[in-house]
DNA sequence: CTCCATTTCTTAGGTTCCTAAGGAATTGTA
DNA sequence: TACAATTCCTTAGGAACCTAAGAAATGGAG
């Protein structure tokens, strides 16, 4: 078999492919799902309101993707979505006690998945890391 | 807004999501889509006989979808899937004449991504990102 | 103030990924 | 030789993405 030209879009999509998996894996024992998962992760960090079109923005994703997601976190009782007094376009994403429940073990999943993930990587090799894959993400902006 | 610690996880998984968008852009106008572009892409580089596995193992997919994509590129007149004499758990992947049409296209196609994608980022940048990408698929290994 | 463009979110319908289960052929081992 | 494990692929059903279309509120330009 004669392999391709090495190509950051192949590599790029394979390693999402095994991290989706990877986190699918996490969540598996749970009432919720890796994405999910990685929402609550997400909001268990935050402090002020947030938005639905924070959390597209975070991990771009369109917004009937996100739509549907924290639907089905609503009706697990994870979330609520919660109007604001001066913009009625918005909704405010407020986690429920059932979801700090799960607040130390989403944190030490998603802590331990980065760590298994970065293991053995120079932190100066990181850096590049991230400098290139900010850079991708800018010549694809939409 | 608070941002979470950078994560490589989810830089990864927010580069591919937008990947994906470019590469399902590209197949908009054509009779495939994004992902089979790009293992037509994959085929037309091979000398020798190709068989499911390597399509799963060079995009790191798993068994069900490769045989659901397979399927309907069989359906479109894009393949044929042959037995071969001396295994017959094997079906080779046979490119047909309609698929050899587009060949210039997505060749063109998938360049032209890849050089979007990379633009700007230096030679020894890139060599790095490869090297750390291929470290954390190490890292994941299933 | 009015109306048009923009922003935010939702719904409908489709594709690409997945796990789980299993059929069929091959390979390894007693 | 037989039988168990493995390999390769498929099917069924579910999850995470997508585009397209649109509802509802806000903001901006005349």
């Amino acid at each position: 078999m004669i392999s391709l030209t090495k190509s950051a879009a192949r590599y790029v999509s394979k390693l999402s492919n095994k991290l989706r998996r990877q986190l699918d894996m996490l969540s598996s024992r749970k009432d919720f799902s890796g994405s999910q998962g990685r929402t609550l992760h997400f909001l268990l960090a935050q402090t002020g309101d947030i938005f639905q079109k924070d959390i597209e923005e975070e991990y771009s994703i369109r917004p009937s993707t996100a739509s549907e997601m924290l639907k089905q976190m609503e009706e697990k009782g994870l979330i609520r979505r919660e109007a604001v007094p001066y913009d009625n376009r918005l909704k405010k994403i407020v986690l429920t006690d059932k979801a700090l429940i799960y607040r130390r073990q989403v944190v030490e999943d998603l802590t331990r998945l980065e760590e298994t993930l970065t293991r053995g990587i120079p932190a100066e090799e990181m850096e590049v890391f991230f400098r290139v894959i900010e850079r991708m993400m800018d010549n694809l902006a939409e």
